[in-house]
RNA sequence: GGUCGCAUAGCUCAGUUGGUUAGAGCGCACGGUUCACAUCCGUGAGGUCGUAGGUUCAAGUCCUACUGCGACCA
């Protein structure tokens, strides 16, 4: 015989046997063959795979719930779920912590060397996967743990090189000098992807550039039907520019980045600009460097924005390179790497940080009187996504992805919908990236991560790139050893991106391959999009020939209270194995499930995290004293029937749960299927709370007591057996712990074979020929009534323990059937000593009494003599009535529109005629009550 | 500047293709401890569904504009 259940649910108790039996019983582990001989049809899920950076937050307690909830929810439908986990090497991120780390020791990476940091950076990478693995354990994940990748491990790596050579091949891969952006203190560059884009408050910067006293030419005097001002108090040239004090005239540029002006090859105006075409071909007398530079026209250049000239740094700039290709300008990069001003400027302002720099140039044009003026000004300034440093746009020799060719399958597929966004919103967003899609940058000046697959041969007078799947010992052209690998690294997400099919064993030929991909859908947060899902779709199709997953769940971010990001810095964050300490995985779980919307990130407070969690835990417990009462009342019976085998002795109560558990499961099965996460937890609680505890168990305490016989009494223990492992079903993939704790305890069903795991027992599909409308009707009835009931007795103040008369008149067949079978329960639960059924003239004439008219027209008295305000029950009547006649004129409103009728469906109108007699009854047996209390009154 | 999203009870959110007497959890008020659960039970208060128009027999739901907030992209 089991324990008896303590009187509160204690996950820790319960929680970590109870995963290690389900991890060690294999449940979680999904065999190729069984997809291969066709004997169940496959779902899988990749888990987008956590950085080793750091342990797991609160966000990533949502995101792969979410995944779970899937996983079990197709497992149980019988499919061959594979729910495969890993990690993710995060270059940048956790190259960074390990410098950090090695900071506190006083070295820096270039103190211990590249092979030694590494070697390093692995020993932390274990530590931290480790740690994130048993977090998922912790929060009940089902992921098939034989199957761990990391992708920086050898078949991951395979999987990189061959498809970096494969794309070099195709002329897919480059490498070339262009515009990146650095990161000044990663010492890196950059995918576009990578700089975020802040808005900050900077200001704009007007700079005074003379003209070129040499190259002034004659030609500025036809440019004399510009003879508009812009500004009158300053003096204007014959050029119609305005003049500095000793005659020269001058451009003014504007620029957010003074600085930069050291590194200038150029101002350019736009061909048409009546302003300043005749300059055009003449040049600028370049301040503080000593250099004279040109004077070019470009379309580029919009005439409309500040003086309609512009500096032009090619060497710092993405706008200013592509101008200075077309021109074939010079191109000077005036920066180190650190971000200080380098040889390339005048020696003033060598060694400056760029922001000294920038103080600089402003102080020294004031001095010249070249400083027109300063505006405030926000705009868009990159930041490095992983240290927040602002990034420098640097002409830098890189590698890159030719994407437009990856970026027009991927597209296609969504056009196509071969991969379907939901909520579908996110489609728009997706698309819009890859119609304006940019080369990719995909080498990192960073020692961890996949080392480039490319040497140069460095014998004499050779030079040949060797780009090879296999590390080469000679150069292929000469023969030569003399070869040096490329010493960066890729981008981290040019191993994500293949996470899908390399997991699985790609390049090689292996059975997962075949059976798993491609996979049934991915769960990944929002700001991943364009890092990660969008360019698996692109290297799923170009190497698989086939999308990695039909479908996308997009979900919401986790935020605080307050609404800000869960940062380690703010402090602000959830750590998922303390609530799941506090509270249980279970709890964890249900609360981030029942809060996650499709459309507002989640708020969560983590400075009230009893409050937070407290809808999971609440209902945990729900679960468990539920179960514990029908276990405690059903100890002495080892099995029951099944439910078809009793027939007629289930009694309107028993049919009505089991007709809801059909329809409940039905709802839950389309939510899920749907996606729609929170209506299934919604759902769920609901019925479980709303309707099995608050109602069913109620109905049937007596008749498990016996009070009702023996044949009632084992329709009810059937019915309830029934009706827990049906719902403890529903609730698993969401509440696995809990509900496997509980109905491994239920009695046996005779003649059903007992699955030994919730997790392998199959899902409850609807079962239509168990609902049952009459029931429904009849339960509906008598709860309305014992709700009326309490709620007069509330009114007036009875007594919790004081017993009252109930009259009741013109009951209709279905309370009628409700009262016939559950009388007792009326008495029960509503305090009720008798009950008399009386015409309806008797029930109003009794006076002293308060009234209610049921919905389904019955009218209730209940005599209280001695606690009745006559004048406060005429007027809480009397509102009654009001409220229901603004409803009947409603409702008759629409009836009498001839249009209503001619153009609404039948059926609606058929409800509308409906409600209307309801609501047409209920105000006349009101009035009725009415009246009569006033004669009394 | 472009695009997208959001605005429903004090708070956090539901409200499938327009048609239910607009809901839940938390919070609040009142009452409740013999027989599952005070992490509970019962009852209740609280909503002009952001504003203004429009489409429709019918709008929380569709359209337009506006206001506020947010995000993404430049």
């Amino acid at each position: 015989m089991p324990e008896p259940l303590a009187p509160q649910y204690d996950p820790s108790a319960v929680e970590e046997a109870r995963y290690r039996a389900w991890e060690e019983a294999g449940y979680f582990h999904a065999r190729a063959e069984n997809v291969l001989s066709g004997e169940r049809r496959p779902y899988t899920i990749v888990i987008p795979p956590p950085n080793v950076t750091a342990p797991l937050h609160i966000g990533h307690g949502l995101n792969n719930t979410l995944q779970d909830v899937l996983a079990r929810f197709h497992r149980m439908r019988g499919e061959e779920a594979l729910w495969l986990p890993g990690t993710d090497h995060a270059g940048i991120a956790t190259q960074n912590v390990v410098e950090r780390l090695l900071a506190k020791e006083g070295k820096t990476r270039y103190d211990v060397g590249r092979e030694a940091f590494v070697e390093r950076t692995w020993e932390y990478v274990h530590q931290t996967s480790r740690t994130i693995l048993d977090q998922l354990r912790a929060i009940g994940s089902s992921l098939d743990f034989t199957r761990t990748r990391f992708t920086l491990d050898a078949g991951l790596s395979r999987a990189v090189r061959e498809v970096f050579v494969t794309l070099y091949e195709q002329g897919l891969i480059y490498r070339g000098n262009y515009i990146i952006n650095w990161c000044p203190r990663c010492l890196t560059a950059l995918s576009d992807e990578e700089a975020e884009q802040q808005e900050t408050n900077g200001h704009l910067y007007h700079l005074r550039y003379p003209l070129s006293a040499q190259r002034d030419s004659g030609t500025a005097g036809q440019g004399d039907a510009g003879t508009k001002s812009h500004s009158p108090t300053v003096p204007l040239s014959r050029s119609g520019l305005p003049t500095l004090p000793d005659g020269r005239p001058y451009l003014v540029v504007a620029t957010t980045r003074p600085e930069t002006m050291l590194g200038d090859t150029a101002v350019a105006v736009h061909p048409t600009d009546e302003r300043y075409k005749a300059l055009v071909g003449s040049s600028v007398e370049l301040p503080l460097t000593g250099r004279t530079i040109p004077i070019v026209a470009d379309d580029f250049v919009d005439p409309e924005f500040g003086t309609g000239a512009v500096k032009v740094t090619p060497a710092h700039d993405p706008n200013d390179f592509a101008l200075s290709r077309r021109h074939a300008l010079a191109e000077i990069d005036i920066l180190t790497p650190e971000a200080t001003v380098n040889e390339n400027a005048p020696p003033a302002f060598r060694g400056l940080d760029r922001l000294e720099a920038r103080r600089k140039v402003v102080e020294e044009f004031k001095a010249l009187g070249l400083l027109e003026k300063i505006e405030d000004h926000v705009h868009a300034v990159p930041h490095c996504y992983r240290c927040h440093t602002v990034v420098e746009p640097r002409l830098s020799e890189q590698w890159f992805v030719r994407m437009k060719p990856l970026a027009e399958p991927a597209l296609a597929a969504s056009r196509e919908g071969r991969i379907r966004f939901t909520p579908d919103s996110w489609t728009k967003v997706y698309e819009r990236w890859l119609e304006e899609i940019r080369d990719w940058c995909i080498s990192r000046q960073l020692w961890w991560g996949h080392r480039i697959p490319v040497w140069y041969c460095e014998t004499q007078g050779c030079g040949e790139t060797i780009v090879a799947r296999e590390d080469p010992d000679s150069c292929p052209k000469c023969g030569g050893h003399k070869l040096r690998q490329d010493p960066d690294v890729l981008d981290t997400w040019f191993s994500s991106w293949l996470w899908p099919f390399s997991t699985l064993g790609w390049p090689d030929d292996t059975a997962d391959v075949e059976a798993f991909y491609p996979t049934t859908t991915l769960v990944s947060a929002y700001d991943i999009i364009f890092f990660w899902v969008s360019r698996m779709v692109m290297a799923g199709i170009h190497f698989m020939g086939d999308v990695p997953f039909r479908d996308v769940f997009i979900t919401r971010l986790v935020r605080d209270h307050l609404g800000r990001k869960m940062s380690k810095s703010l402090g602000n964050g959830i750590d998922p194995l303390e609530v799941v300490q506090l509270y249980g995985a279970d709890a964890l779980r249900f609360t981030l499930v029942e809060g996650a919307s499709w459309t507002a990130d989640q708020m969560l407070n983590y400075q009230d995290l009893d409050t937070t969690f407290a809808p999971g835990r609440n209902f945990a417990n729900k679960l468990w004293n539920a179960a514990r009462f029908a276990l405690m009342n059903l100890e002495d019976v080892e099995s029951v029937p099944p439910v078809e085998a009793l027939g007629d002795t289930l009694e309107p109560a028993d049919r009505w749960i089991l007709s809801r558990l059909s329809r409940t499961g039905a709802d839950v099965t389309r939510a899920l299927e749907g996606y729609r996460f929170q209506e299934a937890a919604g759902t769920g609680r609901g019925f479980f709370w709303g309707e099995v505890a608050d109602w069913y168990l109620e109905l049937v305490k007596p008749r498990l007591r016996g009070e009702a016989g023996e044949a009632s009494r084992t329709a009810a223990a059937a019915t309830l057996v029934e009706t827990l492992d049906g719902v403890f079903r529903l609730l698993h993939p969401i509440m696995p712990f809990i509900t496997e704790e509980l109905w491994q305890r239920l009695p046996a069903v005779e003649g059903r074979r007992r699955p030994p795991s919730l997790i392998v027992a199959p899902w409850p599909e609807r079962q239509a020929e168990r609902e049952d409308a009459a029931a429904e009707e009849a339960l509906d009835a008598l709860m309305e009534l014992i709700g009326q009931v309490r709620t007069l007795r509330a009114e007036y103040e009875v007594p919790p323990a004081a017993k009252v008369e109930v009259r009741l008149a013109d009951v209709p067949a279905p309370l009628r059937r409700g009262l016939d079978a559950e009388e007792r329960a009326l008495r029960r639960m509503a305090g009720v000593a008798e009950i008399r059924y009386v015409g309806a003239a008797d029930g109003a004439a009794a006076g002293a009494a308060a009234h209610a008219v049921l919905k389904g027209g019955a009218e209730l008295t209940l005599p209280l003599a001695g606690v009745i305000d006559l004048e406060r029950e005429i007027e809480r009547l009397g509102k009654e009535r009001a409220r229901l006649e603004g409803l009947l004129r409603g409702t008759d409103g629409k009836l009498a529109n001839e249009q209503f009728r001619a153009r609404a469906p039948s059926e609606v109108v058929a409800k509308e005629e409906e409600k209307a007699a309801n609501l047409r009854d209920q105000v006349l047996r009101l009035g009725r009550k009415l009246d009569s209390l006033r004669g009394a009154a």
